[in-house]
DNA sequence: CATGAATGAGCGTTCATTCAT
DNA sequence: CATGAATGAACGCTCATTCAT
């Protein structure tokens, strides 16, 4: 769906908008119950003019996948690679996974629902991307076992419980409620250490170098403002 | 949507096999996604006949719903109700949920994706189920920090770590794969016990009266035959 | 394009109608240029309606070629399998062509117009059948050449002319006008003799059989209604 | 559609280019199914640019329409006003105009396939010059019955005739293949000529002198340049 | 009970055209 | 001169639902 190649310089601007707020409405919604027109009369545009922007509906749908999946995967490789304690990674992985769902809340409802409307391709690559993702964390995990109190004797369950404790919890979390991702990253993974057999030891020791990494690193901890925008995946 | 007055003996027994191939669709293709037409083709009618049993493809999702709220939070009660360990009435709750999510995938699917397709009305009723759901649990947890060794500062966020933990498993899981309900229940268990500060000890009795349990009263394991078919319709 | 399975039995009959009325509008206007709610006005049926009885715009387009092509080429491939001088075969495939040119003067207009609308596979199959029926002329234009007082040195080109003769005929004869198919065939078919150099004797002689043929064979001549109705091919 | 009163110098040189492009375009995809975009895209200005030049995009089926009309008929009134042989005559003419179909394929695959898509009066406006057009042939057939050989006794039917044979021919021909116009002119008026009962001398002696005629007067062939450019639009 | 037939609203998308800049 | 942006109508098509038979 090639763009025509000229345009003036607020047209991306302009299309980003749109994406944000059909991701509100594909949340609030689902994709398949919102209509173009829904999306028009959101954004104050014609039928036609939107077309104008989006190229298609399903567009908007990878758009807003890749939106989650593009820096989410980039931040997870780099975080993965880091030369630190895998307990450590995990720690950070976790918070910045939280970081992504609390501050595109909209994104993560269209992620998880509707990402079984997108066509053959554009559905084989989310899918592959979705299993790099797990794919670290499987090797983190499995290198937690080999270097602490951690027992990981099925770590293709221990990197679903992992996810099923993060992923979920897009379903009822409030951005500016009582948890932050933060706070929750910390209960998460103090749960999910303990719960594989970490001592307490380990686990503060995890706690106490991610504050420091934060501390030290910062351009390592998310910024989703900075991350979201240029999406350059896909389209 | 008043069905007629008077219908023979079979009425029911095809109207809840529609249903069934209903949820089928619905879960592979989504419900906004799947029309009526298809579900016709599916049964082998035409769309006259279809709406005689079904009333309306809303009242299919309905239906749905219901027969995956009404038996779990039915067996919910009766477990929260046991006069017995609460991590032991934990750990058969969550049996109990995993088999239905096992037992029902397709049902699942349809009732974690598309509730928010009910009408107002509707959705409030599901919405209330799903919190009486999810208050069974903190008062388990509750008592459980009373009567053992968790520690439980926070009962909501224990809850819903929970919920999280169990819930998100209709994603990714394969009935007939390498695991079954009562295996991953006994792993999601260990992981939250020992998570929230349980000591083995615990733990290793809470499975052990399980086991007995469900030897001793195996009219509380989910028989999940008997215990879709009757649904009381809500609504 | 499956249709349902089950129809009554006014189904075809309407089903027919709605074509003969596609192919008057599709002639006057063009295929591209008529809307499916310009055929719906027409029939007097709603969109949706329609679309019960058509499959797909395209479809029509479809029978409507396959109402010239088939009855066309099945009685030419009749008449060219004839055991007969092939000026008389020729003669006879002329008057055939015409009869079909004035009884479904539209759909021939369709056919002549708009077959480049069709689709790869579809437009592939027509070149094909178009291909054949062209052959066969060529081939009795070379036997006539060595049976009879013809030159045919170019048989490509002589097919040609013969083809441009006839074909072009649609675009401003009028059934019930001045000439009828007979008349025309005799006159072209003069010209064309005397112009590929036949004799007097030879286009008498051709003339006087093609009558006798009529009379003694007359399930040989094309009967448009019959040969219609049936339209068997593609769907 | 009034354009601008004043443009540069490179207006008109521009608007032909645009013109001939949507020429091209029309003939490979029909009028109906070309959008302007398309037009936009192969010309490589923006629709608004577009516009100024073109005014709608009917104004650009009228002036391909007119490019094919105007120099034909005004090269036919010409050679129809010689003072020479009928016969000669309409050789001449027979060239010229598959001169035409030659040089201008696409032109003329528009001209025969989308006139119908002309509001009333450039329609009417057409079909008056296409009759123009059929005049002087049914006029030239005429004399020629009382100059020669030739018996025409329905001039109507020997004109449409000449001009089935003629006209189809856009149908398959390929410039610069097997024939080419001279040729093509040739056996036309040779299977037609003798088709109406003239002799090989008349037609050698047309042959002849039409090849004569083009030595003496070479600015009577139809020099295709020339012809298209300056094409007056009629409306 | 069940069907085939019909409706009207809505779907995602494309179009010819306009116009401020 | 030329652009990018916008419109509103129409496109081909699908939908949930109804109802006479």
């Amino acid at each position: 769906m090639p763009r025509p190649p000229g345009h003036g310089p607020d047209f991306e601007v302009r299309r980003q908008k749109i994406i944000d707020t059909a991701a509100e409405l594909f949340a609030r919604q689902g994709y398949a119950a919102t209509s173009v027109n829904d999306l028009g009369r959101a954004v104050g545009l014609a039928k036609g003019a939107l077309y104008y922007y989006i190229g298609s509906k399903e567009n908007l749908l990878i758009e807003i996948q890749s939106r989650v999946m593009s820096p989410l995967l980039s931040r997870a490789r780099q975080i993965a690679a880091l030369e630190a304690d895998p307990l450590l990674r995990l720690r950070l992985l976790s918070e910045s996974l939280l970081t992504i769902i609390f501050h595109r809340l909209d994104h993560i409802w269209v992620y998880e629902h509707d990402y079984r409307s997108l066509s053959g391709d554009e559905l084989a690559t989310l899918l592959g991307q979705r299993s790099d993702f797990e794919h670290l964390i499987t090797g983190l995990l499995t290198e937690a076992a080999g270097q602490s109190s951690l027992r990981v004797p099925e770590p293709r369950l221990a990197t679903l419980q992992f996810l099923n404790l993060h992923n979920h919890t897009y379903q009822w979390v409030k951005p500016g409620g009582r948890w932050d991702p933060q706070y929750l990253a910390r209960e998460y993974c103090a749960t999910l250490f303990r719960g594989f057999g970490g001592t307490e030891a380990d686990l503060g020791e995890a706690e106490e170098r991610a504050a420091a990494f934060k501390r030290d690193r910062p351009e390592l901890s998310l910024d989703p403002e900075v991350a979201w925008v240029p999406a350059p995946v896909a389209g």
